[in-house]
RNA sequence: GGCGACGUAGCCAAGUGGUAAGGCAGAGGUCUGCAAAACCUUCAUCGUGGGUUCGAUUCCCACCGUCGCCU
């Protein structure tokens, strides 16, 4: 099963409730910043204290300069599921980022062509000469006019690698874009009210900032060594604190941008995820999370699917 | 009290006698290897009242407001 949804809603605690309630039960982060090794305010990874003792899967388990993508997290994602079926473990796959959700659980082929970052930064300044985007919009139509129609022309990073995959295997991208091994899983959605979300999201952001927890992340973290536009690419917040630390916005301003990038990634997780027919969304007020776990056990019950494994066959 | 400048969307801001650039914020959306990313769509009749004009946001007058200088 999978707990999505945008982000600061509580899908953790809530995953947690449910797995010590399950007791047979890990947890498999899907959140794609979560996944950075020792950025753990900024990112909201959780801590061993809000894990109360479940494990979680891929949480820290890349450096923030190493280059990562959604085939990597599915290939960590589809190990680490396939150790838990070993041991007969039931996963809970947790987090924000939908298309990280959307590999594992629908079985995006993405085509085993892994990006080719030189080329990719050569294509992409092309893309800023005088002809835009156009010029890589043609030849993408020229090379592949079917394939083209299904890209959005005007994206840069789209038409890019639509081009990459073109020239790794040639042919046509529809080929390149199938299914392959998807998992039939229970999905459940977890949202606020309006007015509750951004509430959340601000009373987050401004303990993350006021606190200093998250300026002494990003100071311990450019003591170790780590460039700045990794961190600033670490996600939202870490490009504030480090303006804060440098002198260019106060602490106030940077509060008020960290909420307002957060609520708007909010909702563009919304947007993603409302599109979906399986999720069944459930509401939380304004207290815990974690006392819809009754309600996440009850759907898990009328699951079929899990309903079978629960009774033990 | 006098003189001067300014008054364009929530904010910043360009501009023209023929019916309003852009940026930010907001709202909505897209999504198959950077996804907390990238991209798309959308959002004003120009302080108020008169006048001139075929037509004014753009010219003139008055008023209101803001800022500056002077007394």
């Amino acid at each position: 099963m999978a707990i999505v949804g945008p982000t600061a809603m509580g899908k953790t605690p809530l995953a947690v409730a449910v797995a010590l309630r399950l007791g047979d039960a890990e947890l498999l982060n899907a959140d794609s910043r979560q996944v950075i090794r020792d950025l753990v305010v900024g990112t909201c990874a959780p801590t061993d204290s809000e894990l109360r003792g479940v494990p979680c899967h891929l949480l820290g388990v890349r450096d923030p300069q190493q280059p990562y993508s959604v085939a990597d997290w599915v290939a960590g994602a589809r190990a680490v599921l396939s150790q838990l079926d070993g041991r007969g473990v039931r996963a809970i796959v947790v987090g924000g980022t939908g298309l990280y959700v959307s590999a594992l659980v629908d079985g995006l082929d993405l085509g085993g062509v892994p990006p080719d970052p030189a080329r990719r930064r050569q294509r992409l300044e092309a893309s800023m000469g005088n002809g835009g985007v156009d010029v890589l919009g043609d030849e993408l139509r020229d090379r592949d006019p079917q394939g083209a129609a299904a890209v959005d022309l005007r994206n840069p990073r789209r038409v890019i690698r639509a081009l990459e995959i073109l020239d790794a295997r040639g042919g046509q991208l529809q080929a390149a874009r199938g299914r392959v091994g998807g998992r039939d899983a229970l999905l459940i959605g977890l949202d606020a009210p309006r007015d509750v979300a951004d509430q959340l999201i601000e009373v987050r952001s401004r303990r993350m900032l006021e606190s200093g927890a998250l300026i002494d992340e990003v100071h311990s973290a450019m003591a170790r060594g780590i460039p700045r536009d990794a961190l600033e690419s670490a996600g939202i917040g870490y490009r504030e604190a480090l303006a804060v630390v440098d002198g260019s916005l106060t602490l106030e301003a940077a509060v008020d941008a960290l909420i307002r990038r957060t609520r708007r990634y909010a909702k563009t997780q919304r947007t993603w995820f409302r599109r979906d027919p399986r999720i069944r969304w459930l509401e939380r007020g304004a207290g815990p999370a974690d006392a819809l776990v009754d309600e996440v056990i009850d759907a898990i019950h009328q699951d079929a699917r899990s309903g079978q494994r629960l009774s033990g066959r």
